[in-house]
DNA sequence: GACATATTTTGTTATTTCCCTAAATAACAA
DNA sequence: TTGTTATTTAGGGAAATAACAAAATATGTC
C-alpha cells in the first residue's frame, strides 16, 4: 500500500490511470496519448502494476489494461485517514504529556 | 498542487504529516521521533514547506511546524476527482468515439 | 518454419533523491 | 562580545528513477 504514494508521484502515471478511468486501453493505445517511446511507457505501466493500480489482461499479441479501481478508493481512503478529515487538529499544545505518539508507518525507511 | 503527491511519497515525510496531525510540534521534536539527522529531516520539512502541506512559524530560537489542513484537504479531493469515485468505470469499449479524453494535467512533464 | 505486430526486457546514460558531516545562520542570555 | 541552543545551508556520495535504442518475447498468420 505505500508503493501507491510513489507510483502516484509521476504526472505520466496520473494521467495513464485517468485515461484508464475512462475506458480501459492497450498499451499502445496509452503510448499514443504521451510523446514517450513505448518501453518507457512499459516501465510506467510496471510501476502501477506493482502498486495494483492497475491489471493487465493479454488479448491476443495486445495487453489491456484497466485500473483497479478498490485499490484506489483505499488510497483515498488512507489519505483521509493519514490526516484525520474530520477531527480537528489540536491547536498548540507542544508542552503536552511526552507520551509516545502513535503513528501509521515505520520510522527508518 | 503537482508537488503534493510528490511530497506524499516519502514514509518519513508521511510520518511527520500524521505528527503534525496529532498537535504542532518544533522542528527538534520532529527530529527526536526519526533515526535521522535534523539535516535529512530540514530537508523533509523544505518539501513539505514546498508542497504548501505544512507551515512554519519561528518562536524564539525554534521553528514550529503546522499542518496546512486545506491544502490536505484538496489532496484528497484530487485524488478523488482522480479516480472519479462514484462514478463507475466503463467496462470495455476500446472502440467507442475517438474523441479526445480530457484529463487533468499536461502531457509532457 | 518464416514473418508481422504488440509489448517487454536489457543495457546504458543522465538526472534526481536521500542521507550524511561540516559549516553557517538566527535568536537569546550572560 | 562571547557562548549556547536550535535549525538551516553547503557539499558530496550512494542509490533510485526516468528516459532511450536495441534486442528479446509472445501471439497470430501465411
Amino acid at each position: 500500500m505505500s508503493d501507491v504514494y510513489k507510483a502516484l508521484s509521476h504526472p505520466v502515471r496520473r494521467k495513464i490511470i485517468a485515461l484508464l478511468r475512462e475506458r480501459a486501453r492497450s498499451a499502445g493505445e496509452i503510448a499514443e496519448a504521451f510523446d514517450l517511446s513505448k518501453p518507457t511507457l512499459s516501465g510506467h505501466f510496471n510501476v502501477l502494476k506493482a502498486a495494483d493500480l492497475v491489471t493487465d489482461e493479454r488479448q491476443g499479441t495486445t495487453l489491456i489494461y484497466r485500473v483497479n479501481v478498490s485499490v484506489l478508493e483505499d488510497a483515498v481512503a488512507g489519505l483521509m485517514d493519514l490526516f484525520k478529515i474530520g477531527e480537528p487538529e489540536r491547536r498548540n499544545n507542544a508542552n503536552a504529556a511526552p507520551v509516545a505518539p502513535k503513528t501509521t508507518e515505520g520510522n527508518t525507511p
